[in-house]
DNA sequence: AGTAATCTTGAATGTGCGTTCAAGATTACA
DNA sequence: TGTAATCTTGAACGCACATTCAAGATTACT
């Protein structure tokens, strides 16, 4: 049946790089949303030919869940690397909001969250990806929960407000300060209401 | 050249109940998002012909102008009703996030807003579109501002972090309270986090 | 009622899309 | 090297889309 791809370069056997094809097909999904993502961007941005993408994604709904999920394994590997540097609560958030509001203030394609903007273009359409989606973000609230009840055995925040209301408090406000750096890029706002946010959620 | 287009039942020529058939548009591109909301959508919808949308409006980006301008005329209207039937700013603004927490966990199309979900898709794409929309939302931002003031100098609030900041603060948490909702609805923490985020804000 | 001007209608048009698949290229192995 | 199996390639397909426009319907006015 169905068997994987090679690259254009069809010298040695080996398979292609699939987290670079996959880095990039992420990428071109965050520039331009998913139905706006072509195939013909993908064939560029991917360097693979129609064929190759189907034989091994099935097809562009299978590229964009195969994308998704290398999105969610770097994000997850790079905020437990963020964690890992940093000896308390507070500044390991502090760099993780910075992570998130730096970008927001430019043009890089990183400045969207593709789960979040995926998730909001294909609501209500497609059930299979809307619940991939959903389950990709509640786990990283999860993570953030972990990572506040840590701190709260370590004595660094109280035990008052729970970690899982600071939790959907923080994720909230991730997601409105991303869309709040989409109606213009104020960055002196964007850093205020990101400071304001840390100082609640660890109030 | 173009002139205005009549309804179906042409017996009398009054033209077309302009604000009705704005507000079935706005509804069906809440639904399902500019793009997917085809012509045939539309036609359907709004009861017209294509020849009379592309009389009437010039093209689909123009019906989606038009269906904006209308979306912001009535939420302008409905807050104005809102503040005058509320005698301080705390319940003011806690029917207002009511109204939009409400619909958020349900499945009306209500539950998403117009200005953002576009934003977000047409972001990069027509900057036309994008300016309209921002300018939009920071209008009602200021909207939220004023209220504020206003309730500054009625001594109900006290003048620190400034109506701006505040106002800023409120918008950003009304982004994410919708984002959040979309992830799958738990009515019980949409109420608690609209309830902390009035806190916060009215603090 | 007759006629010119205007409006309505929806089939037709061209374009771009996701997807397929047969032909050509490469490999593995005898 | 010869041959079968596998992989690569991109032109071609059908479909859905936004848009147009000529033909028909209605109106306004004499």
């Amino acid at each position: 049946m169905r068997t994987q791809a090679r690259l254009h370069a069809p010298m040695r056997s080996a398979e292609f790089d699939k987290e670079h094809v996959l880095r990039q097909a992420m990428t071109a999904f965050m520039q331009h949303g998913y139905s706006k993502t072509s195939m013909q961007k993908l064939t560029q941005a991917t360097g693979l030919h129609p064929g190759s993408i189907y034989c091994a994604f099935n097809n562009k709904k299978g590229l964009l869940l195969a994308s998704v999920e290398q999105y969610q394994k770097d994000k997850n590997a790079q905020f437990a690397q963020l964690c890992a540097s940093h000896d308390n609560i507070k500044s390991a958030l502090q760099a993780f909001l910075t992570d998130i509001a730096h970008p927001c203030a430019s043009n890089e394609a990183t400045k969207v969250c593709l789960l979040t903007r995926t998730l909001s273009e294909v609501d209500g359409q497609d059930d299979e990806v809307t619940q991939v989606l959903s389950n990709n973000l509640s786990a990283f609230e999860r993570s953030l929960e972990d990572v506040l009840n840590k701190a709260m055995k370590k004595g660094e925040i109280s035990s008052k407000p729970s970690a899982k209301e600071r939790a959907q408090f923080l994720v909230m406000g991730i997601y409105g300060l991303r869309t709040y750096a989409s109606t213009g890029n104020d960055t002196q706002a964007l850093n205020r209401l990101s400071e304001q946010l840390l100082e609640y959620v660890l109030r």
